[in-house]
DNA sequence: GGCCCACGCTTCAGTTGGTGAAGCATTGCG
DNA sequence: CGCAATGCTTCACCAACTGAAGCGTGGGCC
């Protein structure tokens, strides 16, 4: 019997509801990060690791991983030494692209306010 | 100098990365399921310990003071007995209902695909 | 030959975030 | 009296993430 969602493990209350699956997707630390790195096109773990800067390997590892799983990313590896390893994302990883647009246009719009706030509230204080 | 972001704690990479940015805000685990279901209007404690099933009292209230304080929600509090509290979105918060419906929409997809996955692949393996 | 480096990890011990169960304060109800 | 209801907090525990270190391999350097 396979399970209904090849997410992580502390799964969400309701597993029907669209925004839990998905919040299930995203709510590692740094998967959205990881993909959206991984839009740009194939891209080797220690490129990974400098573009999420502070990202422990350990982590990095476990994330791509859990996305290779649930099918959002693709490994090519090569028998190489220094060995080289490639990831991208698949056709359901690039569908997360545009939430992640979504982030960002919000993130842009959020981060312009917290600079206007703190433009407007400065200058009262000093 | 005051501080970017008004987020918990552990800072993602790139302060200035609108991507980074929304998932900080996004990132714990009940975050997007409590503005979800913030969404339909002021809301209480209690309400949203039923409608979140299976979040521990201690989180909702945790998620709940941090998106307070990140200006998300308004907390409305009523000096009755037994205690009335009330949660609203601020207009800061609504602003994260459209992600969220992407959040739906990209779930539901997800979810209509799993299911067919495994529609074409259990009756081989039964 | 000996040494260090690069890469893609893994291992380790420690911190943080979330968990279930229980408790607290208040007061109306039976 | 004892219990229910509400909005929490406290507790001990587990899972995720952290930084630092290690591993295996072979190539470049001297």
């Amino acid at each position: 019997m396979p399970k209904a969602m090849p997410n992580h493990s502390g799964r969400m209350a309701d597993e029907t509801c669209p925004v839990c699956a998905t919040a299930d997707i995203i709510c590692g630390k740094w998967t959205i990060l990881v993909i959206r790195d991984l839009a740009a096109g194939r891209t080797r773990f220690c490129e990974l690791e400098r573009s999420l800067a502070g990202i422990s390997p350990r982590t990095l590892s476990l994330r791509l991983r859990a996305l290779e799983e649930e099918g959002m990313v693709e490994r090519h590896s090569f028998p190489e030494v220094p060995p080289r390893v490639e990831y991208s994302l698949t056709e359901k990883g690039q569908a997360l692209l545009p939430l992640i647009e979504d982030m960002r246009s919000y993130g842009k719009e959020w981060l312009k306010v917290c600079s206007e706030a703190r433009a407007s509230v400065a200058p009262v204080a000093a």
